[in-house]
DNA sequence: GGGTAAACGAGACGGTACGTCCTGTCTTCAG
DNA sequence: CTGAAGACAGGACGTACCGTCTCGTTTACCC
């Protein structure tokens, strides 16, 4: 089998890979630069060298050519990671990721295509749904693996719910990303951690 | 002192008080009908039987009229609580705010205004600022308030950061309003605030 | 060569020939009904049912665009006439001619239209030089081959300026038919005839 | 009678002579500044440092002020000649005016603003009307007394109209001017005269 | 000289049209 | 027979002026 269709795309292997990937790479740079609002189409096809039809044939939405983008150029090559650190610590397994979502919603080169694409998800259901399908859901299911771990090891609460417990972890670094309420350091990224840790420990 | 001028706007004595009211409800009502992707000055105009010109006088961008329509319309006349309520039991407290915020949240007449809100806040740096002058900073003062009161009773840790105690409460709920990762109840509420209280609460 | 390219317009084979119609066509009509003044490249478009972005596209000015109509509409298809009447009788053929202007002139379908043509004309030097060389320099052209043939023949002072000749003949129409300044009648134009041919007649 | 009431104006005594020059001024210099096309009333009134009210108050139409500033800033303010000049030699005469009309056509400070006006007075009636009364009327009959001279000085037909002679002689000259068909030069005038009256002459 | 009514500067208002940009669809042509 | 190029109908943008309408503020007449 030489021609692999990438999931999610509804056909054709006459696709050319050239286009696609201008088009990617040209959507993600061009938010970069003009940032979201003044993000087209018709600008896209232009630095891409590209017909407009060919993105329209291809994408539903500003947003979905966008999630794509990030999605492709955005992460590893080879899928990412497939599970969170376990070293059975899980205070500093929990610290480190953390620490490394703060340093990546930090990064000037990814803030601003990051709020892009958390506008598009919120507000459009559709594209949430696939986000939640192809990137959310599958990571939210590493922590929760990892978080499952610890409570078999006696580190949570035994009727800790694993979902509420990802939301005390990340929320509040989510949040004061999104709203600038504070400073978003390595230090708030720890005392989340421990502060959620202490509130999802099992009693006594 | 002849001359009284309405206070927040900043100049004009000569403003129509009847295009400005008809301008911010209709903005209000479209974004409610349409949805903010096709939320257009051309329609909140015309909607308002108002000319363009009026809107981009007295408001800077789309957004900044979508946050005034929402801070005249949506928030009762009289400027809104001055404190949170204070019965002595923290939790019963926090409950029952957070309850209420979850309600909002969900209420359908308000779901789809506030993400709107939310989202021009998230891009637009000097929105942001003004929503925090106004609304955000305010607010998050009466929480850290309370917040104070139970510490200095012995209820919180006495070292605990407010800021980060305001996060852990409020972060989680908002982060899954936004992203609809899990249902959004008065239990999941009630969770939040046992959870972080827990991890806030005195050693010992 | 394969690939034929209308004559007159700059460029593009891609052009749209109905669009172009239509344009042209709701610019006459609309013209004649609500007058040059409130003519309006939007009205124009409207009832084209055309966006106004192609007007824009292959029309500089709305100056521009009435000429057009008025060169393709207004004029027959064949191209017009390629030379003035030449009976012998230089008199009656001029007056033949003379009567023929003021007629049209006099046309309410063609007034207010030619008012619009002429104001334009005379006020855009680049539309003046289009309008020279598309359709005034022909047209004097004709007159003067007329009047050179009589001059020939003897029916003219030797020595007579074809440019004069034909301003003193026409002239004194055109002045009237713009200012008002008297009746203009088939009778004004054989007394105009009459006195510039005896001005120009040859001595003796 | 201590107040006098300018003539055309509907009333007051009470209005602002220093307003009134300033509109006048502002109007007329702009015109030759940025062109009639570009002429706002909001741009004379900033320029004249008065309200656009003032403006409203006191002219029906762009065409009537820009026509009332002729008349009051380009005429001598004695009100104009009387009466052309009368040598007893008709040809000599009528090329003085001639040539002096060409040059003050010719006026690169008059050209734009002369065009202006005559556009306004070919597409408005109305103003066309007062044209007439003002100036064009009065300065034909001029015309037509120093033909009517001539006439009974047996140096014109007997039978001749004289708004006929009166258009054969201008007529050319301001065809000239306005479509630009070829040089308007002191030479062509004297032309234009000496065709004009050999047409017009007693017959033997 | 004080009272009053108009004309005044200023400029907000409801509108119309401008000329530009972009959308999503449709058509043409080159490789 | 794909895909770049780009014309098309349409809609919104943000700006410029239109002509009307208050606002206070002179100004000049009348008493």
């Amino acid at each position: 089998m030489t021609t692999q269709r990438r999931s999610g795309t509804p056909d054709s292997r006459r696709r050319s890979e050239t286009s696609r990937r201008a088009i990617l790479t040209a959507a993600f740079d061009l938010v970069g630069e003009v940032g979201y609002a003044k993000l087209s189409i018709e600008g896209i096809a232009a630095r891409a060298g590209v017909g407009k039809q060919t993105i329209y044939r291809w994408w539903p939405s500003k947003g979905a050519l966008l999630f794509d983008a990030f999605l492709t150029l955005a992460e590893p090559p080879d899928g990412g990671p497939t599970a969170l650190p376990d070293t059975g610590d899980l205070e500093a397994d929990l610290k480190l990721v953390l620490r490394a979502t703060v340093e990546e919603l930090r990064d000037p080169r990814y803030d601003g295509p990051m709020r892009a694409l958390h506008t598009e998800i919120v507000n459009d259901p559709a594209l949430a749904a696939e986000y939640a399908e192809r990137l959310g859901g599958p990571m939210r299911e590493l922590k929760k693996e990892r978080l499952r771990a610890a409570r078999h090891a006696g580190q949570l609460a035994e009727d800790v719910d694993l979902d509420l417990a990802v939301d005390m972890i990340f929320g509040p670094v989510l949040d004061r990303w999104l709203h600038r309420t504070g400073p978003l350091t390595a230090a708030f990224a720890d005392r989340v951690v421990e502060t959620a840790l202490r509130g999802l420990s099992p009693r006594r």
